[in-house]
DNA sequence: TGAACCGGGATTGGATGCAAGTGCGGTAAA
DNA sequence: TTTACCGCACTTGCATCCAATCCCGGTTCA
């Protein structure tokens, strides 16, 4: 009963199936870094933790391991995978693409609310620099979400957004959050380019938005790439 | 034992974990289109038919769900998804961005053994011209396939690799048969907008590249997606 | 005649049971 | 002291089992 209270405050939607429920919040962790990389992944222990059968847990880590966040060994058991310095600029290289396609999208599709939405981000994205380090690239975090999805929205196309969708979720947000954190020059840099970008945008500047929003993609992965080779510090 | 033969007889990798098997003979008939769109996919009947249990059929069916493949309806079971041709569309749209990315690197770090296979791909290509409909359409996507898939080796970029594949499988390859079956105008299409690419190619020329074969991928998916907007009998 | 209702059959969702596989620690031998 | 081996505990993989849900038919009532 303690257990399904953990389930019920963890879990966000509560019709989806209980393996649906788990995927998502094992992804939460692992892109969380609550789980660090090479951890194993129990069936018992998280079937007790949320007061379900093995089953289901069975169900949710073969889909996390189809989605690349862990690998199955077979009758060992599921481990959190991590990414090396090389993995991340491919990813930003993929990423980095289709972002700009959606830049260039949006220059024609944004409507009015959107655009609010995306120089408000950019204030909230300011105001961050005054805070303390965590709480400014936490808030900093969160407005560059919001930036990057709202431009996704504005560029309307679902297929795009689901993909991705699939390549954010392969770089877990703990790994970008040490290579920023603390590091005001690099946040001051991501501001200006977002600011750019959104300049662009609003000018319907379509290849100039497109190629901004690349190299600002790439760039951003470049130091979440150069901050993990040095820390190479990865679990075996 | 009757059904374990099928089993084995269908099934490509044999370490494999059974609903790891089973994903990939489903993935297949769906992409094949053996199972028609809105079919209802049986918990009892599939496990029967290949000789196993329920419970790996069920991993298989929430995987194949994650995958876009099947829609599962609460306590109603797993039904085959279709796509519109708006979604074929958009597909086109982010596969072409990623597709000219690659043909673009391809351009650099091509070397002499895939260059032979490209354009040994293509000479396929030519030759299937001059069979009878179906096995001409059935030469020229094979040709089809190696094509992008050389130039996608070449280009490489790993997580590149696995994102096109993701929106590959989203296109049942029926589709595309239906569209191409028997029209030759789009085939010699196809194939002259693949010689302009391999061309860009080796004359090492990025933009050019790029931009062809973003157009070509565009173009493909515009004419199937306009085959399925004129054949819409699909299933409710 | 038509709409609301109810029960049975089919089907899924999840829990549990059991055999097979794996790694680790302890022990014995070189 | 080091190395090879063996047995045990742990974990997974799959099968089976039970309850909850849903649809579809027939039936009843307005």
């Amino acid at each position: 009963m303690a257990d399904e209270l953990v389930l019920d405050k963890e879990l966000a939607v509560h019709g989806a199936s209980l393996s649906d429920q788990l995927v998502a919040v094992l992804q939460r962790r692992v892109i969380s870094g609550e789980v660090p990389i090479g951890a194993w992944l129990r069936h018992e222990a998280l079937a007790e933790e949320f007061g379900v059968s093995r089953t289901p847990v069975r169900e949710a880590l073969r889909i996390l391991a189809d989605q690349g966040f862990v690998s199955i060994v077979p009758n060992r058991g599921a481990r959190v995978n991590g990414l090396s310095g090389h993995d991340i600029r491919e990813i930003g290289q993929v990423r980095g693409e289709l972002e700009g396609l959606a830049a260039a999208l949006a220059c024609d599709r944004i409507n009015d609310d959107q655009t609010k939405r995306m120089t408000q981000s950019w204030d909230a994205f300011r105001e961050s620099l005054d805070e303390s380090q965590d709480v400014q690239t936490e808030r900093w975090m969160r407005a560059n979400d919001e930036f990057h999805s709202v431009i996704l929205e504005a560029a309307g196309n679902h297929h795009l957004t689901l993909t991705i969708g699939v390549l954010r979720r392969r770089l877990p947000h703990n790994i970008s959050f040490a290579t920023y954190a603390g590091n005001s020059r690099l946040i001051k840099k991501n501001l200006a380019e977002h600011e750019a970008i959104a300049k662009a945008i609003l000018e319907q500047d379509h290849e100039l938005a497109r190629r901004l929003m690349s190299e600002h993609i790439r760039n951003s992965n470049e130091a979440i790439a150069h901050w993990v080779d040095k820390n190479a510090a990865q679990a075996p």
